[in-house]
DNA sequence: AACTGACTTTTTTTGTTGAATAGTCAGTTA
DNA sequence: TAACTGACTATTCAACAAAAAAAGTCAGTT
């Protein structure tokens, strides 16, 4: 049994500890290459103890990936208000899912055998973010039509071909890069490109 | 001493064995499942007798991709006639790349583990083909300029950009496919993509 | 309820060995 | 002498086994 696992912010400081070092540790090292020993001990735990917070280490990276999900969702969803232009709605997009990919490069962060061992992980919690953010763009994309900003469109498919775009730039930055790290030139080259894809698309649905 | 071993057509029927046969399994197979035997066989020589031809198997795939390579550039090429209108040519162009993209994925295919291997190769090759693919790109792109038919630009980070894109869905693609091999809903939706980007880019360069 | 230490199970790493393949070369052939 | 061959060596790969490390469990403590 779990001890209550929900979701109130400041109130089980443990579980908060946990997903911190595990956030740190993730974030630094990759899933792979982080063990529950290390996150245990981070916070001056024993490993069993971390067990009884989180049944596996799939489950604690799965909260930890969560986490930072919500936060790109809700900051995005907070951002459209009323009155905004959906094109500045759309490059406040653009960014904060970029912020959001930076920070997941990292935790996902695996060597190449094992890509195959936690596909179906990685898969999982790219689609769950996926279906939100479709209908997050779609939204968007609603406002702008409604504001005669935008011309009529399906904006299902606009939306899924905006965001498999960007995807599609973000894949080919990691493809390129040299290291195992991004680098400072090449993270440059993806935002460039980003932001005149963005542009395109924009224009393409503008009346 | 390799004998000659000239691009001149027709002149010298065994190396044109080689290629063939050498094109048909790294087709079937990829690089790292056909073996120098295998080859060799199919044409009734002895594995040494290709090393007279060949210094190492990695000339030999290269030769058999810079054929297919010289093939696109060449279809392309030709088809750049002045008359034609700048925009064809640019849907001309991403069918003729989509073309050839489908022979080289079966061409490259290679396991998982020994990606890193062959990597450099692959890589090179790449990156000889993209800079003759920038340089007609932005041929194309100087002539719809010339045409008035597309916007005063920088036809070189043009060119880059839009070769960038079609490269992204592309991976986008490869990466989706549940498969080794790419099933035919795939390639469709991929093909959409890449024809939608290029209207994208079309209509935002256009006058 | 919140933990621990000691335990078992699973996964990863390392090492070895035989087989497959890449690559070499002295010598043959036409 | 150009075009080859057979027999060779050198690498690389696949398949196991043992060892090490990490995941995951649990009876028992506070």
């Amino acid at each position: 049994m779990s001890p209550k696992n929900t979701d109130q912010e400041e109130e089980n400081s443990k579980i908060d500890d946990i997903m911190k070092a595990a956030q740190q540790r993730f974030g630094q090292y990759g899933l792979c290459k982080t063990t529950m020993m290390e996150i245990a001990t981070d916070i001056g735990l024993s490993k069993a103890a971390l067990y009884y917070y989180y049944p596996d280490k799939e489950s604690l990276f799965e909260a930890v990936v969560l986490k930072e999900q919500k936060q790109f969702l809700e900051e995005l969803t907070s951002a459209i208000k009323p009155g905004t232009k959906a094109s500045t709605l759309l490059l406040t997009y653009v960014k904060k899912r970029q912020d959001y990919f930076d920070r997941f490069m990292n935790l996902g962060k695996l060597r190449y055998e094992s890509m195959s061992t936690s596909k179906p992980l990685l898969c999982r919690l790219s689609e769950n973010l996926l279906l939100k953010e479709q209908q997050l763009v779609r939204t968007i994309l609603e406002i702008g039509v409604a504001n005669k900003e935008f011309k009529k469109m399906n904006t299902q498919d606009q939306a899924v071909f905006l965001i498999t775009m960007l995807q599609g730039f973000r894949l080919y930055a990691v493809k390129m890069q040299n290291d195992l790290v991004m680098s400072e030139e090449e993270h440059a080259a993806l935002d460039e490109n980003l932001k005149k894809a963005i542009q395109l698309f924009i224009r393409d649905i503008s009346l």
